[in-house]
DNA sequence: AATTTTTTTGCAACCGGTTGCAAAATTCTC
DNA sequence: GAGAATTTTGCAACCGGTTGCAAAAAAATT
């Protein structure tokens, strides 16, 4: 079916080896013989097949994708820009659905199975080992969205996490809120643990209460919504951190549907910056974490790792802000 | 770097052959061989290169999805069903973002570049042609949400959307609106075409005014926003079917912010049923899609292809209902 | 035990490219 | 225009598997 390499070769007069040259960039080839190859090669529909190059060069131009966080809107823009940033680059993305498995034994040979050049773990819940697994079977590897430690063993583009829960004290304090309440991620995620430990510590070291701690089960509007009742036990908290956007619209909806309103009643201070998050019916004062650039800069590390395999871990953070919109109440004047 | 079929061969003490045997399911090898195969196999971490088999047999169970709706969280969904169900069935998606991009020509190229065994278009928006680009080039595909045709020339999965506009006509008709509006996705869609039609053919057939036709730029919150202003200029307005949920959400908050309440003074009926539909600040009476049934439909009739090449093209239509909720006045009695 | 039938095995060619090497062709120098 | 230096070219081996075919081994039949 498929036109090869040696079709080519006999239409244009010339080796099998001439034909391979011309496209091969670098290679020595004249410019007639490019030209002879050329016009065989487009008057026969030729493409040299990726499969057979890869064979021979040990390239493949294949990078693994690994999520596990398909219901999160924030994950559309994850999807949009890596796959965009990576095509640029002639790059493909070979997509893999985590779902509920957490081990990355399966997942590793699938992908060594497949020869990707390198894989880029986009996830901000699983530990680091996961993405040393690669790692450990040779394939370059980036964790995106992962938690940092000071020994780093694998590259990790992302943001402080711990440093956006002091963030998030700091923003309540500078509104006057001293009762506050915490509404994480599911518990087990690594970056709900590292905002958690920011959070309480610096609340604590400005002098505020945090009433309440709850975890909501999972990404999504429900957990939220559902987490939200316990907090609301408690009518002391003036304002809730939530770990995500998404969790906390279902946290104000459970707060809405309990009378109170925002942010008269209660605060609310969000995570990620969703498109979402400045709905009217939000207006969800949140914090966002630069996503375009943690990509854009997880893919250019990836392509640095695949032409240099050697290069030694390097951990690269982004600066989150705080986006003001309504769902606290302003700055109090000092 | 990686172990090689000869490796375990001479281990074994068996020729290469004997190890490719054990390894590809249906070839004769004894009970003994196997086992000998097997265990220096394990000592060794081998596992058979893909990209080699490729080379050999023809098949990569590589399947490009190509997509060019990032934004929308409908496409969550799609993303995550056609990824494990891809999986399941040990393919791989090899993702294809296609942003701007409508000609097919790129993408055919690329994809054949990879010899993808099959190929799944999910777009409700391109033309039959784009699809039937990668049929002309010899790759099984299908579209998946696309537009259906009687003289089919591809294989088509999703759901008829003329019919569907017909059922919002019918809709308002049950509810007793008499002059509605109609805020369409972006008019270049194929979706938004069909629709458009069966809704205005059927409102005027059930004698309902369709006062206005607009269309949203694009599937955003924004545009949808946007696009009602024009809307609310005709104060006859009762009704609105829009396109899309998340367009729909937007005009719905483009009607509150000009002080109309839901579904009081004006109604609304969406179209996907996204998560968001069922949240308390929305409440949007939708008409669903059973993208489930219309994925797992896709992926059996691209493997289906991938086996019998030779298959006429089938059209698969799924039927869609309309969930109930409070973005329109209830039915009223006859 | 000899013969026939069936199963298992290894050989060797092939999938479609790349690339080191030496020979051939071209260009440069004087 | 001869000789040296440089560029271009084809040969052949290789990447890591699969598979048709015939020989060898095992099982079944007599």
């Amino acid at each position: 079916m498929a036109v090869t390499l040696k079709e080519v070769a006999e239409l244009a007069g010339v080796s099998r080896s001439a034909v391979s040259r011309t496209f091969t960039d670098g290679a020595s080839v004249s410019a007639r013989t490019r030209e002879k190859v050329e016009k065989a090669a487009k008057t026969l529909g030729y493409r040299p097949s990726l499969i057979a190059r890869s064979l021979a060069t040990n390239r493949t131009k294949l990078i693994g994708l690994v999520a596990n966080n398909f219901q999160n809107p924030a994950f559309l823009d994850v999807f949009d820009l890596f796959t965009s940033e990576l095509q640029k680059r002639e790059l493909r993305p070979l997509l893999v659905n985590l779902s509920g498995e957490t081990s990355p034994r399966k997942i590793v040979e699938l992908l060594r199975q497949y020869s990707v050049d390198g894989v880029i773990v986009a996830t901000s819940t699983l530990p680091t080992s996961f993405a040393t697994a690669f790692q450990t079977a040779g394939i370059p590897v980036i964790h995106t969205f992962g938690k940092f430690q000071a020994n780093a063993n694998v590259h990790v583009v992302g943001i402080d996490n711990e440093y956006c829960g002091a963030m998030a004290a700091q923003t309540f304090a500078e509104r006057g809120y001293k009762t506050v309440a915490l509404l994480g991620g599911p518990e087990s995620a690594t970056s709900t643990q590292d905002r958690s430990t920011g959070f309480v510590q610096t609340a604590k070291k400005l002098g505020l209460d945090v009433a309440k701690i709850s975890y909501a089960e999972n990404y999504t509007y429900q957990a939220g919504r559902d987490a939200m009742r316990e907090v609301l036990d408690d009518r002391r908290v003036e304002a809730v951190f939530c770990g995500d956007d998404l969790i906390c619209m279902g946290a104000m909806d459970a707060a809405r549907a309990a009378g109170q309103s925002i942010p008269e009643d209660i605060g609310f201070l969000g995570f990620n910056d969703i498109g979402m998050a400045s709905w009217d019916s939000y207006s969800l004062t949140t914090i966002r974490q630069p996503i375009r650039d943690i990509i854009m800069s997880s893919v250019e590390l990836v392509v640095g790792m695949v032409e240099n395999p050697g290069r030694s871990p390097e951990i690269r953070l982004f600066p989150c802000s705080v986006i003001d919109r309504g769902s606290l109440r302003p700055v109090t004047d000092p």
